[in-house]
RNA sequence: GUGAGUGUAGCUCAAGGGUAGAGUAUCGGUCUGUGGAACCGAAUGUUGGGGGUUCAAAUCCCCUCACUCACCCCA
């Protein structure tokens, strides 16, 4: 027969990279809690809709990465490619949107794009994020950056930058969106094919492009700096104080754009500079908009979401404490019997054993609990099963002891200290 | 979606038209109450899959699939 393998661009986690993820996963619970954040589950798949109106029509994810696909009643529904959406609509759904009591989520989950894999990208990837609902002051987004970049350094990640942006609100960004399509075009002769295409519709990706020439064509461009409104001028000064009040190191990026549609004023993205091409590790910002266009109150929100696969790929996890583990072996196969209640009584007082069911000699069993990594082998043969007692090695110092059989959680307790 | 590189034993890799190999891991033995070392031995492959050229293909050609990296996009 032949071999069914995961899915293009999927893959399984197994021990021991699954312990890195465990770990990971504990200290977001952890270190999220601490700001009140509390943990939102949402489907894996929702209504199409929501992306479209959510994300953006006009968004790459929307129009090529979508894991869209019918039901049997003929829904369209989509593997989600990000969360933010999701958590929003829950909120409305749930009327989490009428308590008094901060509304803050955060999430941890897989999400999916129809992306080709490379280096850190993936169909199915994990993200964590968070989210905050209904407040407006730009020291909130503050705190949201620094809670952002908190953890990041808290899980001891070198070689990150930050940086931020003010994308602006309706009121400003197209009137600035004018100026800068009038410019491009201008200058349209000197940009690459793909870049051309962008000046009609989103001349912001222009920033992105890597090429050289357009690179130098865009440096003379009007940043949205000079163009914000008064009101996300004063917005962005606030966050920068936030932020430097949290003592958070960031670098304004006036040429930072973001891929979803929903960002207004604050937009932030942290990347590594030991990732390969795929270097965002987190990025983020202010939705105004969003809740309202989802059906909600007119509330603004703000969040940002993390690559876990990225995030793992240079983070050096320090190794699991994990328990003594003993093995259990046997003389020979008559005082198995013996040894299981030697074993149960071990697992009822909580600690790893693990017993040979097989008829290998000593040797062999001595061999195998070596390359299990045991702490301690226990031997029970013909010897101390007639008088009621029981061998212990202790494989690393090499030192072996025969105790009585009823002696033994005391002497593991005692071992263990 | 575009491009480049790579697919041979569980893992790391040789063999570049003429009998598919090594290291490592696994299993057995030297060694039936004691592991890590050493020595001896065994097992394991539709050479990613399909087609073509040839007396003969892991090797050359075509197609396809997968992986890796980059473009693109993003976490």
């Amino acid at each position: 027969m032949n071999r069914i393998n995961a899915p293009r661009g999927t893959r399984d986690i197994v021990y021991p990279e699954i312990t890195d993820w465990q770990m990971l996963e504990e200290r977001i619970r952890e270190f999220y809690s601490r700001f009140l954040y509390r943990e939102i589950r949402t489907p894996i798949f929702e209504h199409s809709e929501l992306f479209h109106r959510g994300i953006g029509d006009t968004t790459e994810v929307v129009q090529k990465e979508m894991y869209t696909f019918e039901d049997k009643a003929g829904r369209s529904l989509t593997l989600r490619p990000e969360n933010t959406a999701s958590v929003v609509r829950a909120a409305i759904e749930n009327n989490l949107l009428d308590t008094a009591f901060p509304l803050r989520f955060f999430y941890i989950g897989p999400m999916f794009r129809y992306d080709k894999p490379q280096k850190g990208r993936f169909r199915q990837f994990h993200q964590f994020g968070i989210e905050v609902f209904r407040e407006e002051s730009p020291e909130l987004d503050a705190e949201v950056v620094y809670a952002a970049h908190a953890f990041l350094e808290e899980l001891g990640l070198h070689d990150i930058s930050l940086e931020i942006n003010s994308v602006g609100c309706d009121e400003c960004r197209p009137a600035y969106l004018t100026v800068l399509r009038q410019e491009a075009q201008a200058r349209q002769e000197e940009l690459c094919p793909d870049c051309r295409r962008k000046v009609d519709t989103n001349p912001l990706r222009i920033f992105d492009c890597k090429q050289p020439g357009c690179r130098s064509v865009a440096v003379a461009f009007p940043t949205i700096a000079n163009h914000l409104c008064p009101g996300c001028s004063d917005h962005f000064t606030g966050v920068q104080a936030g932020l430097d009040a949290y003592q958070v190191p960031y670098t304004v990026n006036e040429r930072m754009v973001r891929g979803l549609d929903y960002y207004t004023r604050t937009a932030f993205e942290i990347t590594s500079s030991r990732l390969g091409a795929q270097n965002a590790i987190l990025g983020g910002g202010r939705y105004n908009r969003l809740i309202h266009d989802l059906g909600g109150p007119d509330i603004p929100g703000i969040g940002f979401a993390a690559g876990m696969e990225r995030l793992l790929l240079h983070l050096e996890m320090p190794p699991a404490e994990k328990p003594a583990l003993c093995f259990l072996a046997c003389q020979s196969a008559e005082y198995r019997l013996h040894v299981m209640k030697l074993a149960r009584m071990l697992w009822q007082a909580g600690y790893h054993a693990f017993v040979d069911y097989s008829h290998a000699n000593l040797k062999k069993q001595f061999r195998r609990s070596d390359r299990m990594a045991a702490d301690f082998t226990l031997v029970l043969g013909e010897e101390e099963v007639s008088s009621g007692q029981l061998t212990i090695k202790d494989m690393a110092r090499q030192e072996q002891v025969r105790i009585p059989q009823q002696e033994l959680l005391e002497w593991m307790n005692q071992r263990k200290k």
